[in-house]
DNA sequence: CCCGATGATAACCATCGGTTATCGATCCGG
DNA sequence: CCGGATCGATAACCGATGGTTATCATCGGG
């Protein structure tokens, strides 16, 4: 079976004239008329009746005539989909976020491209950064959200995205609450409320450095996660050092929130992929940051 | 898009070895490979990760899988079913039968190709031999039944069945219901029932030929169906001449049946069709009569 | 470190789909 | 009744392409 020939049948069935068929299918006369034979010769019966004057369906014709047209169909919305899938504008792209990336730019990029792409089934997985790494060394993410700086990694390629200021989460009667800007020498001899390294070690180290200078500050306790983080600081624990859009969206009775003084401290944000086995969905996500992030 | 592109598609998908897939389609592995290349062009994205040690579906062709499948097997019924119609086992077989005939050779003949050929969608219509021929000239009938002798007719070919035995109907006190058998003599000077003969006129006058030597009986009264005509009969009308066969499933109160001495006058039934542009099933239908015949 | 397995590549060949030229049949107008 | 026009079939030829064999490159394992 070959779906040129159907192709022709089809036409001639259409036509019911193999010039005019042949015209349409911008191939000559006798090349149609061949295939058509053989066509006819592969199925064992005649699909036309000719005469020199007149062309019509016989009753195999008839009956295969609508299977034939919706096999076309098929194979043509097939092509198109495989098109579409390997464009990268179909199928499927799992993307894993990280909890503080939600509000920032990981959002304006997740809306973008879910309105740019409406045909791709985007499977959204909240995780943190290392976790969100080894999903994707494992095969089981397409592209991730971290926070950077990430050891470098041999087939990962890692797009910066920007950087996103950090403030500081008070307990309400805080002395520090007092001042509407704070600087980082504040910090000093504080009780902080932290989070695990392991769940974003870059990020953590990086506001270490940049705020305590490297030596470590006075963590009095650990949260799993930064809603938990922000509830302790509502209850007096400590301060807590957070992602400026992302304390924004968890507003908590009892916490007070302070920038720093420009140049005000920053966390970055990136995607990191495998551009060797992703699927070209995931290219067309990454291509996006270029265009939002202009 | 090309079938044997997607066939091999599928083959290396199945194995993830393209040696064993190019055994299983009986080609050179060279070959296959050359192949799904031109297939991953065609749609401009890899289906394979390829090493030279492992080979596993891209995320393109895990969603690409399964659409190729379901058309394959779309396209291998496609071309069962054209087969099947092509050799007479499938599609629609329009055969137009007479209302003496059900009951006779003919049932036996619709009988048995039904179970032959159950794929085969049957339509009967119940007509007259001068009418079926109408139909089937006319396009609108595949295979009729008719009473022979029909005049020769170009493409129509006729293929004769048998005979049946011709029996006469009397009204139930007649003088001649007294006799066991009858003569063709017999019916001289009678009052006789018949019915139009433009139905079937090869049976009409193969009646009178045969049954009054040419010199037409007295029709006292013309119906236009064999039902009518034993109601006139039962009514005391005339006596009937009909075929024994059909007699039988019409039974009527007030009528009595007579057969006729050996040799018992007969009349023929037989299949016209016009092998040119009949479809296959009409042949199978008419290749039926040299088995249930013999 | 070499060997075996596996897919890719190179070079060649045959088949087949398509082309042009032409034929044969049918219908139509004069 | 004949000549031309229409249309599908046929013949002969050609080039693209799918398939072949031989060989290479890469990678994993003993």
């Amino acid at each position: 079976m070959d779906l040129r020939r159907l192709r022709y049948f089809c036409a001639v069935a259409d036509e019911l004239h193999f010039g005019r068929a042949a015209e349409r299918l911008s191939v000559a006369q006798p090349g149609l008329s061949q295939q058509v034979k053989v066509l006819e010769a592969e199925l064992g019966a005649p699909l036309f009746e000719r005469s020199s004057r007149r062309v019509a369906l016989t009753e195999v014709g008839r009956v295969l005539y609508p299977d034939a047209r919706a096999l076309l169909a098929a194979a043509d919305a097939l092509e198109e989909r495989a098109r579409a899938v390997a464009a990268g504008r179909a199928g499927r792209l799992r993307v894993h976020t990280t909890r503080s990336a939600p509000s920032g730019p990981a959002a304006e990029l997740v809306d973008s491209f879910r309105a740019r792409y409406p045909a791709v089934d985007l499977e959204l997985v909240t995780g943190f950064t290392g976790w969100n790494l080894e999903e994707l060394r494992a095969g089981r993410s397409d592209v991730v959200f971290v926070r950077p700086p990430v050891g470098p990694d041999a087939g990962v390629e890692v797009v910066y995205l920007g950087d996103e200021e950090l403030v500081v989460a008070l307990p309400a009667g805080h002395r520090l609450a007092a001042q509407r800007r704070l600087h980082p020498t504040d910090l000093e001899g504080e009780d902080v409320v932290s989070w695990p390294r392991r769940n974003a070690p870059g990020m953590h180290d990086r506001i270490e450095t940049e705020l305590w200078g490297g030596r470590p500050p006075r963590v009095v306790r650990e949260e799993p996660d930064d809603e938990q983080v922000l509830r302790a600081v509502a209850a007096g624990i400590g301060l807590a050092v957070m992602i400026g859009t992302r304390v924004g969206s968890l507003r908590f009775p009892g916490v007070a929130v302070r920038r720093f003084a420009a140049p005000a401290p920053t966390v970055g944000l990136a995607l990191a992929w495998r551009p060797s086995v992703a699927p070209p969905s995931a290219a067309r996500f990454v291509g996006l940051t270029g265009v939002t992030g202009s």
